[in-house]
RNA sequence: ACGGGAGUGGCGUAACUGGCAAACGCUCUGGUCUUAGAAACCAGUGAUUGUGGGUUCGAAUCCCACCUUCCGUACCA
């Protein structure tokens, strides 16, 4: 053993060896119990940074915890290696996007070998490769014999950055996900979608079931909210003189249909030539609606955007009350929802009110809050509008008096009985649009043919190779691509056209983590009996960016495939968890943001471990780490260095190197001088001295202790029987952190902790003597747990000192330290006493003492008698093996 | 606006879930060692737990109000 603690040496030579042994590997095995540890693909946008370093730091240290306790590990890594900026790349740099990603992917394999994670790279993909995603080709004609993907003419989201048309997910708040900055435009297109709504209850009954407890509540609001449900009733309203024409309008609240002033339809919706028929200012309407629709998604709904609205003339009758109501069209009211028509009741919904007020519309209540002897003066100083329950009024004629929730669901069957309407539920949740007009993906393998129409390409035929010689600098290279397009009908054997457009990259990351567990298979997508072994996936790692994404495509997709046969399970990840994002500056750090850090300078300057433990330290996994809080600029000549803490901010600039600039004060940033961007990791510092610290005490102790020495025959005194104590009860704390949440802070303070124990025992033994049998026997025990217990952190120092201590084989087959609740227990308890709740002495007690026992020592200590001087006992109180309060009057 | 988190030393955080507040580390100060520095070691500074009220023998922890902050949703009828 080394006495320095070199990391690049340590490091280097047990990255070597675990891959000449391929210690990470792993194959089904049933006599063992397996567990799948998987971490979200990274996209191979050119180098890691930081954060992927915190990810799968994160997901490794679990897969290796699982593995020091026996369990068959599949932990793989991947890319995801379709998308956008290998295109704009492309056109860019006049580079093949193929060649691209593979040089990106190249450099970042070795990046993360040089962290040491314990992957299985044998099972490694690249979602580009045809070996891929000509399983997606096969999955897409699956389905469409399902009739779980189909073709249909829709608006849909376009980016205009991206070029490209977006799914709904991928056009959260009306901007691009990959383009924040990018609102989404419409677009009429003709799109392949996948039927996700024909999952929508069992969606939700697993967010409600199985997935509660074990995936983040935050990420099952999330889901929950997108899928909105919602319960309610449609409603016929017939055109006043053409009962053959309706107005069909969805309502949650048709208890109070009795209220309705109007109904109000959206500017998109179809009957809207009929209904302007009669509209004396025609022409001002159709502005109007012009002017609603052209408007961006965000404008539109944007909080400061009034309420505005016309009457379009015609009236329609409500089929309760046989009233005749005026048809308005308003820019409130949703197409895309519902049925892009209302009924409006003021006195009952906000909007509803807001915009009755606006234009004089009558106000009527129709649900009373406490009773129906509510008078109208009573009423006069109640909140409108009420959205509560209560009782219909007398004005809703038969109903009157009637509990509001009963009235819900009786007049909804009174509709359906009267063939006027009927209950219904509704879902905010569409069908996920998944043609993109890109280059850089999966092609859709359907052929277009005149006289057969639209086709599946015949399986044997698959893959549709993707041309490796487009040309970027058109639009539409696919298209253009005269090989590519022409094709023949697999029905007919005439002249057909291929389908141009290519898969949305989230289909991969659908089911790539299938694949791993069959990696190499090119006879199918996976065997389903290697996938029984393996999934469903045990713990997944990724980030909250994905809960209305993948996480939701990825789950429907598994539905598909147990439909299809494959997979015998509903759900495939078991446990999920967030994990905080790194962020500098306040901003999450991306690449087309250009705050990128690059862990390679840490790695070069502290070594992996110590990268990795210093990362892992800084806060529990799923909270945000501030990279600024990890960071100091330091040269002590610049003027610039006060020995104070400076903002930085490090990028790559245009020729790739790193720059690191400071915030002076006001908030603006300087570019430092050439020189004087030296940039000081403490947070690494500490976690590289910890793990010297460590060394050393490793190296001071590896020859005195013997492999296979036992506890039998051996009398441990005091001092001995505390380090086995500290030993044990950081088993102890150390497994709960893992079981209870993926505490790695704490077990990296519980380490340190255990540490700085084993220093204080060597302490005060006197140097030079020959040392006890004992003493060299609870070393061994404590460096041996301390060393298995960092092993998921810092697996490259801790395997090295195991080779030092005499273990012939790789840490992979060493167990968890199993705890010994005897030997962790206390030798004598002190037992804090309080006076009226403050602290005022602590008597030693024995473990077992009993309550009185404790009492009585309590009462007796001369501190706690002073502190009680001249009053008298009220009540004592005593927390077994905890605390003792005495109450004084 | 609504919904959900979170506020603990100069900083990051911990506290067995109602029982000794601050473990662990960073920073800082002093010392030992050294020609000097670094490293290492030793010692030390450091809190009305956001504010106010309540429950309790006892509150960082539970309840109420307020303040600050982060995240999510954003006319979904």
């Amino acid at each position: 053993m080394n006495e320095k603690y070199l990391p690049q040496d340590v490091e280097q030579k047990w990255q070597k060896r675990w891959a000449d042994d391929r210690v990470f590997e792993v194959a089904v095995n049933p006599e063992k119990p397996k567990f799948y540890a998987l971490e979200m693909l990274p996209y191979p946008s050119g180098r890691i940074h930081i954060g992927h370093v915190r990810n799968y730091s994160i997901g490794d240290a679990f897969a290796w915890y699982k593995r020091l306790q026996g369990f068959n590990v599949l932990h793989p890594i991947g890319w995801d290696a379709f998308g956008m900026p290998a295109e704009n790349a492309a056109i860019k740099n006049k580079m093949r996007p193929d060649v691209w990603t593979r040089s990106n992917i190249d450099v970042m394999r070795a990046q993360l070998q040089r962290v040491g994670f314990s992957y299985d790279w044998s099972r490694e993909i690249a979602s580009c490769n045809a070996d891929f995603y000509r399983w997606n080709q096969w999955f897409f004609i699956q389905m469409y014999k399902q009739g779980l993907v189909y073709r249909k003419r829709a608006t849909v989201n376009w980016c205009t950055e991206c070029q490209t048309s977006l799914a709904n997910e991928q056009a959260e708040g009306g901007f691009c996900w990959r383009h924040t900055e990018t609102p989404v435009e419409k677009r009429e297109l003709e799109q392949w979608f996948v039927r996700l709504t024909k999952y929508n209850e069992e969606l939700l009954a697993a967010i409600d079931g199985e997935l509660r407890g074990n995936w983040p509540e935050r990420v099952l609001t999330m889901q929950r909210n997108w899928i909105g449900r919602s319960e309610g009733a449609l409603v016929d309203f017939a055109l006043a003189g053409q009962p053959e024409k309706k107005i069909r309008i969805f309502t949650t609240r048709i208890d109070t249909i009795f209220g309705a002033n109007a109904v109000v339809v959206a500017p998109e919706h179809p009957m809207m030539a009929e209904l302007l028929a009669q509209a004396p200012n025609r022409a001002e309407i159709e502005a109007f609606i012009e002017r609603v629709r052209s408007l961006s998604f965000v404008d539109r709904t944007s909080e400061t955007a009034e309420k505005q609205g016309f009457a379009t003339g015609a009236f329609v009758v409500n089929p309760f009350s046989q009233e005749q109501l005026p048809v308005w069209v308003a820019n409130f009211v949703l197409a895309e929802y519902g049925t892009g028509a209302i009924m409006c009741v003021p006195a009952h919904d906000e909007r509803d009110y807001e915009f009755s007020r606006k234009f004089h519309l009558p106000i009527r209540r129709v649900i009373l809050p406490n009773s129906n002897n509510d008078t109208e003066d009573t009423l006069r100083y109640s909140e409108m509008p009420y959205l509560g329950p209560g009782f219909l009024s007398s004005n809703c004629g038969a109903y009157v008096g009637m509990d509001s929730e009963e009235a819900r669901t009786k007049l909804a069957e009174i509709a359906h009985e009267q063939g006027f309407g009927e209950s219904t539920v509704t879902y905010r949740i569409r069908d996920w649009g998944i043609s993109r007009q890109r280059a850089w993906g999966t092609p859709i393998p359907m052929v277009h043919c005149a006289a057969c129409g639209i086709v599946p390409a015949d399986e044997k035929d698959l893959p549709i190779l993707l041309p490796d010689d487009l040309d970027f600098n058109i639009g539409a290279p696919l298209a253009h691509h005269p090989y590519f397009v022409t094709a023949t009908c697999p029905n007919c054997q005439g002249p057909a056209r291929r389908d141009t457009d290519t898969m949305d990259t989230f289909v991969d990351s659908n089911w790539y983590y299938f694949r791993y567990c069959d990696a190499k298979n090119d006879r199918q997508a996976f065997d389903p009996a290697v996938v029984k072994y393996w999934m469903p996936v045990d713990f997944y790692i990724g980030g909250i960016e994905h809960a209305v994404l993948h996480l939701i495509y990825t789950r429907v997709w598994s539905k598909i495939m147990r439909d299809i046969g494959l997979v015998e399970f509903n759900e495939p990840v078991k446990q999920l968890l967030t994990q905080g994002m790194v962020i500098l500056n306040g901003v999450k750090m991306s690449k087309n943001k250009g705050n990128v850090v690059d862990p390679d300078e840490m790695i070069e300057r502290y070594g992996a471990d110590a990268t990795r433990l210093s990362i892992l330290f800084a806060a529990p996994p799923e909270k945000e780490v501030d990279w600024k809080k990890m960071l100091r600029v330091m040269n002590p000549d610049s003027p610039y260095c006060d020995q104070v803490f400076k903002l930085v901010r490090t990028y790559a600039d245009e020729s790739g190197q790193m720059v690191h600039d400071i915030e002076l004060q006001n908030g603006e940033f300087h570019t430092l001088p050439e020189g004087d961007g030296m940039v000081d990791y403490p947070a690494a510092e500490g976690a590289m001295r910890y793990l010297a610290r460590l060394w050393r005490l490793v190296r001071k102790w590896h020859d005195r202790t013997q492999p296979g020495a036992t506890a039998e025959n051996l009398h441990f005194n005091e001092l001995q029987q505390g380090v086995r104590r500290a030993t044990h009860q950081t088993i102890k704390r150390i497994s709960e952190a893992y079981e209870d949440g993926l505490r790695l802070n704490v077990t990296v303070a519980a380490c340190m902790e255990l540490t700085n124990h084993l220093y204080e025992f060597d302490g005060k033994l006197k140097d030079g003597e020959p040392t006890a049998e004992g003493d060299c026997f609870v070393m061994k025990e404590g460096i041996e747990a301390l060393l298995v217990l960092l092993a998921p952190l810092c697996p490259h120092i801790t395997q090295e000192c195991w080779e030092a201590l005499g273990h012939p084989g790789y840490l992979t087959d060493a167990r968890w330290p199993v705890f010994d609740a005897e030997l962790a227990r206390e030798a004598h308890l002190e037992i804090p006493v309080q006076v009226n709740g403050k602290i005022r002495s602590k008597v030693l007690v024995a473990p077992d003492a009993s309550d009185d026992h404790i009492r009585e020592a309590a009462l007796h200590d001369a501190k706690v008698m002073a502190a009680m001087e001249g009053k008298t006992v009220a009540k004592v109180i005593v927390v077994p093996k905890r605390l003792v309060n005495v109450v004084v009057k």
